[in-house]
DNA sequence: CAGTGGTCTAGACCACAAG
DNA sequence: TTGTGGTCTAGACCACTGG
């Protein structure tokens, strides 16, 4: 006997899965075609295209036209990170989310912040750092550097009351950008503004975002102790 | 006049994906439907339904039945990370991979252990150490816990040529896991093993992965200073 | 209850790459 | 060259949810 009803692309994919986990379609095996797949499941094969494709995207298939579907060999989890703007990520835990800033001025980067924004040497930014706190906590230490050639709008902002982690996703629309996860060992500076000590291993953040081929802002966000990033797949 | 040539679905995404940079369509702001995108870009709808769907799952659109589709008020940008089988991570860097099993043992792990294999209290589980080598230089200390319950071959697995990490993956099929991403303090033990200093701080990966309802194995990664973890968005 | 997105279909053509 | 996935279409029905 077959399997029940398969007729949507989740029980399709579903089905896939399971013939996987099984061992009944085994890593590095070309499973059937499309078409053949629809015959079986009694449905379209634009139905079973969206399941693959599913698959393929989770890295469980590899898809190559001609040669066909193969079940991945070495499954590369994909697994997806949200990285929101802070305050939400703190009002989404339940805290209370409070901000300073801590410095403002304009300075002309080191060479490894001048390469990341891609601006000429000598040329000055605006340099701002900043506190995040949770429930009157220190949450993350924000060092950031804005490229005023890419947004000068940034000079007339206020940067007291609202974060220029917000005022940019705002106010600048930006279409890409890096990101980079390591960590650092805190020294004074940290340790004194994060309230933890030197020595402390403290998770970072790199990121650096562009819009129109020009590099907007790069920022380095070290957070306090105890800190994790959580998902899934 | 209008735009040049809207046929598929990437040429529909980009098109609006630049509607919302130029703020023709405002944060908040509800755009067109489908049936009226595809009219004015005398495309189908299932074209547009594609891009759009693209675009909400990047976190650029908001979409809802009968409400329609907003453009994001805070655009949580989504990164999706490849994690890959160490090996395979070295070798796709171009450097030489080394392996070394530390140590082999039963033993009942600690409270924060046991509970996220949610095993019985006192049952004994496997416990591994190894190091991970690049070039020959220390890489990454692996500090894994198996359930033998979920995966019971794994006690005639020799673990001394072939790691914990790959052996699993080729050999235990696994539906889905969490990840966590944080720092830790390099105490003597790391430092040891790493080739650091004890207070160096170290970037962290904890991972716990289950199957068929058991969970099978949560394995601690703690990188050697100076890993990156690196992706884009 | 009505409007919007979500999905499915049957068929067609296209693009890429293996043999 | 030719087979396989990639995409598009026109139309249909469904499912959720706002008003």
């Amino acid at each position: 006997m077959t399997v029940a009803e398969i007729r949507s692309w989740q029980s399709v994919k579903e089905e896939v899965q399971r013939r996987i986990q099984s061992r009944q379609w085994k890593p590095g095996e070309t499973i059937p075609g499309e078409s053949e797949l629809a015959r079986e499941f009694g449905c379209a094969r634009a139905t079973v295209n969206r399941a693959l494709r599913d698959l393929a995207e989770a890295g469980l298939l590899d898809r190559r036209r001609k040669a066909g579907t193969r079940v991945a060999l070495h499954p590369v989890r994909k697994a997806t990170l949200d990285i929101p703007v802070i305050r939400r990520e703190i009002e989404g835990k339940g805290l209370a989310y409070g901000y300073v800033l801590l410095s403002r001025d304009m300075a002309v980067p080191a060479a490894d912040i001048m390469a990341r924004l891609q601006t000429r040497p000598g040329e000055a930014m605006l340099h701002l750092t900043a506190l995040h706190l949770a429930d009157g906590r220190p949450y993350v230490f924000e060092n950031r550097w804005i490229n005023l050639t890419a947004a000068p709008a940034v000079e007339n902002a206020d940067f007291a009351a609202l974060s220029a982690n917000e005022w940019l996703v705002t106010n600048i629309p930006f279409e890409g950008g890096d990101i980079a996860f390591s960590a650092m060992t805190a020294g004074p500076r940290e340790a004194d503004v994060l309230d933890c000590r030197p020595g402390d291993g403290l998770f970072v953040i790199d990121r650096t975002t562009w819009s129109a081929g020009k590099t907007i802002t790069t920022v380095r966000l070290a957070f306090a102790p105890g800190y994790r990033m959580h998902t899934h797949f």
